[in-house]
RNA sequence: GGCGGGGUAGCCAAGUGGUAAGGUCGCGGUCUGCAAAACCGCUAUUCGCGGGUUCGAUUCCCGCCCCCGCCUCCA
């Protein structure tokens, strides 16, 4: 039961060992949002798989420290909040709350920190390995006064995207100040101060400016999580230059290994295409609750496929997961109702106990894979949905299925929450449908069914009379 | 051009050197007043294409095609 992930830098799988493997502490850094706007479900795709590798380390009884960084500077926060004529840190700070409202809406389990880039005290670190980096020859102040990490000192610089530095090709997405750097792959580590800044710069031994983005992620990873960590993840699209990056610095800096494993996940599409803010084809969490549809329906969507998959979103994939979570709401009410029978007549159970059940947990050991997973949990569905068509499951076992359900649910965490009230105007419309039917009225009850269900739930004629059931759960 | 990821049923998606999990959709059946839910059955002689190795390949090897991404501040 050892766990085994896809390495970027390797590109194999590896059997996971962490650093220190007695306390089964391990640190984890995942790349959080830059928050000049609202981040979209393409991103949340990134933040549910680190969400999913946290629960299911956790639940291999791993003490999980993640750490999330929010990037409160850059060039695009620094346009926004000029745009918008509000400072900087107001700008922000209301990109940051959606953040964390739809982090919560996803059900995303809270990083133990999330270290914002304009802290002082990130700040002061990132000065302090910017003049170690300077002081070893890794780094160096141009005529344009930035300082420029010198990549041709740090030989493992494109190693973890397997690039060929003389092979590099701009795509002319970045602008690049050719004149002043060494190299053209050379990245800024500090940038100096210019007039489109404003107010927004800090001191430093280099003048006044504001740290670049990659030395963020390494001073915040190493002031919160040491100089080595256990793993490391983020979106593909960041393995270069921005992950390369991080390497370069924390380990020019320290002279360690910085990272045991990288972990990238693949991106989310749309019509078979990148989601991206730049394309404009994209989807935020409101957007698709305006749609109708629930943060569990959503986390349940781009949680259900292996992370290193792309995964195209649609509706009708949307559909599909109110779909597929509407079967588990419904085996496990019946599994609650099978718990609570007190003296259910003695039959034999030829329903599997689920006690030794570990297949669902084998299965994410195995570089998370999800489908595996989920295929084992809806093959119980089906096992134990027949044998209580059979009436052959007896409380105890279903209390063991419940069990079961509870600890592989820390994972999903997928079940509706509390039971949704019902409306005093459709239980009286199922009061009057009742009614109907005992006067066995079929064309008035199956009015009043269908005008219950024009309000949104479903009604369902079962042995021990008709129950209600809301569309939709949250 | 370089470096990756992917190509399995209408759609989504696991998987193994021995003949294809699961979800969703559709069809038929059991149950039901009718439904719904649940269950049963059907739905890929076939895993992008062409070779090769093998008793046997979707799985290993070689070549090719297609889609997506990265190639200096995108999760």
């Amino acid at each position: 039961m050892t766990m085994r992930f896809f390495n970027t830098y390797s590109r194999q799988i590896e059997q996971f060992e962490p650093r220190n493997p007695a306390e089964r502490a391990i640190g984890v850094y995942t790349c959080g949002p830059t928050v000049y706007s609202r981040a979209h479900i393409g991103n949340f795709r990134a933040y549910i798989f680190e969400d999913l590798l946290q629960r299911h380390l956790e639940l291999r009884g791993y003490k999980v420290h993640r750490v999330m960084n929010i990037t409160d500077v850059d060039d695009k926060t620094i346009r926004g909040a000029r745009e918008a004529g509000i400072p900087l840190v107001k700008f922000t700070e209301q990109f940051k709350q959606a953040f964390f409202e739809d982090a919560e809406t996803l059900r995303i389990k809270r990083a133990d920190e999330f270290p914002c880039a304009t802290d002082q005290r990130y700040i002061d670190k990132m000065i302090a390995m910017i003049g170690a980096l300077i002081s070893k020859g890794l780094a160096y102040q141009a005529d344009d006064k930035s300082v420029y990490f010198r990549i041709n000192k740090f030989p493992n610089y494109g190693k973890l995207a397997h690039f060929d530095l003389t092979q590099l090709q701009s795509t002319g997405r970045v602008k690049h100040d050719e004149y002043d750097k060494e190299h053209i792959g050379d990245f800024a580590l500090w940038k100096a101060w210019d007039e489109e800044d404003g107010d927004v710069k800090w001191d430093s031994p280099w003048g006044p400016g504001r740290p670049g983005w990659h030395i963020e992620c390494s001073a915040m990873a190493t002031a919160l999580l040491g100089d080595q960590i256990d793993i490391h993840c983020g979106g593909v699209d960041n393995i270069f230059p921005h992950h390369e990056a991080e390497i370069a610095q924390s380990e020019g800096v320290t002279g360690k290994k910085f990272v045991g494993y990288w972990l990238h996940c693949a991106h989310l599409l749309v019509d078979g295409q990148k989601m991206a803010k730049s394309l404009g084809n994209f989807y935020t969490v409101p957007d698709v609750l305006a749609k109708g549809y629930t943060g569990r329906e959503l986390r349940y969507a781009l949680l259900r496929v292996h992370y290193r998959v792309p995964l195209n979103f649609t509706w009708e994939g949307m559909n599909e997961a109110r779909e597929s979570l509407a079967r588990i709401d419904e085996w496990l009410g019946r599994l609650r109702a099978v718990a609570k029978k007190e003296n259910a007549q003695r039959s034999t159970p030829n329903a599997q106990r689920p006690i030794e059940k570990s297949d669902f947990e084998n299965a994410l050991d195995d570089d998370l894979n999800i489908s595996a997973a989920l295929g084992f949990l809806f093959e119980s569905i089906r096992e134990t949905n027949r044998a209580m068509d059979e009436n052959k499951l007896d409380p105890g076992a279903a209390k063991g299925w419940l069990d079961w359900w509870q600890r592989i649910n820390t994972v999903l965490d997928v079940e509706p929450q509390a039971e949704v009230v019902v409306p005093p105007e459709v239980a009286q419309l199922a009061n009057e449908r009742e009614n109907a039917r005992r006067e066995r009225n079929w064309k008035r009850s199956d009015e009043l069914r269908e005008q219950i269900s024009a309000l949104g739930w479903e009604v369902r004629d079962t042995k021990d009379g008709s129950r209600l059931t809301g569309r939709g759960a949250s």
